[in-house]
DNA sequence: GTGGTCTAGACCACA
DNA sequence: GTGGTCTAGACCACC
């Protein structure tokens, strides 16, 4: 498990990871018992403060899709969600939507738009 | 012209008037010369506070986009840019990276992604 | 409006926050729309850090309770519950299932415990 | 002898188990050369770490109420406390100061409040 | 080893 | 003026 994160941009880094795992949760790529990275590996992986990681992990924790097991750190909730297909898209939507928006603003084709998404969902870095 | 405004997401609200400025200029649906709908009809219809709005047109005119021509209010720039089709793509490339990022952590297929996409581009409000 | 801050119980600083203002809102106490004293006004009357009554706020305002206006502090949400009758007693009995344990354990009649929360009720400094 | 252990509060396991002994001792339902039952029993039958109990059983014996008996396990100490009636309720107070407190901003009444903390002492599971 | 809490102080964003 | 985010570092609690 390794999460993404990227400090350049304006979504505040806890943010970046509640996201994450809560579509890795939605989408089955973390299951019911599996273990999070701790606190302090993540933060000293991607550089970050611990606390920063922490306020993440307890936001998951306030959702109900992580529990803190004590002294051993987080695990994926067993009465976690993981979600229906049309549950996942509909997570995904909003994304699309300003996607949407800002190419018809720029006045681009939905078929180049369409096309250079194509290129995105293949070539990305897994 | 109209803007589109959110104001329950969390991009702050002047950078949504500024970011649909500048795409709408580099797309042409905004042209040289074309004027702008004054602070107080925007702050008004979007029930936002003006200072809100001047902001962000203050933001476009000191990049050149918007130049405030007395007692008319705001019109877009005669050396404004209109950018050519690499670089309007260039400029919606975040936007699919996120999505394309969040479909693969959502466990959703290629395919289902741009079927997803290609409503959004079809059916949107314009 | 002014919480009941005791920095020397176990219960942490945030919590306690988070715990009175959930209570007041079920009570109606605190009502759709009421504001709440600014981070900085809290933190310098009780001598707590902003950051931690930040924290409080937060939480409350990812839980529906509290909505942010942006610029101008944090208001009772409009769609905020306000419990029946029934809702705010299941939400004191946790509290009352301990006493009573600890009264049993102790040996204490149920009349001397009921004579002793009696005088709590009455006496306390409201 | 059977504690009651409720892993799901954020009452740390060690302190609900040490807390439960002093109160029991307290209020004579256990009395000095009474035996406790062993690490290994309670840690099976609450599902905690054997080290959870140990750590509470070493507390509560650097208090002087128990006492390690070679090959015997755990036994109230001789000179156990065992207290007078007001000391008792002195112990009970802060319970009942809490729960007052949250009667009040759940603006429930004194009849209400004490109704129900009459059902708990009565109902509750000896 | 794990996570939790708090502080002091900096800097940003919004109105 | 408002709240938000992050850091560095301390100390605690649990296993």
């Amino acid at each position: 498990m390794q999460f993404e994160i990227n400090p350049s941009i304006s979504v505040p880094i806890y943010r970046q990871i509640v996201d994450q795992v809560q579509r890795l949760v939605a989408g089955g790529g973390l299951r019911p018992g599996d273990e999070l990275p701790s606190v302090r590996t993540v933060a000293a992986l991607h550089a970050v403060n611990p606390m920063t990681v922490s306020k993440a992990y307890s936001l998951l924790e306030g959702q109900g899709l992580l529990q803190r097991l004590r002294g051993q750190g987080m695990v994926v909730a067993e009465r976690a969600p993981g979600s229906s297909k049309s549950e996942r898209l509909a997570l995904l939507r909003p994304s699309l939507q300003a996607a949407a928006q800002q190419a018809r603003q720029l006045e681009i084709s939905p078929a180049d738009a369409l096309a250079a998404f194509r290129m995105e969902l293949e070539g990305g870095n897994q």
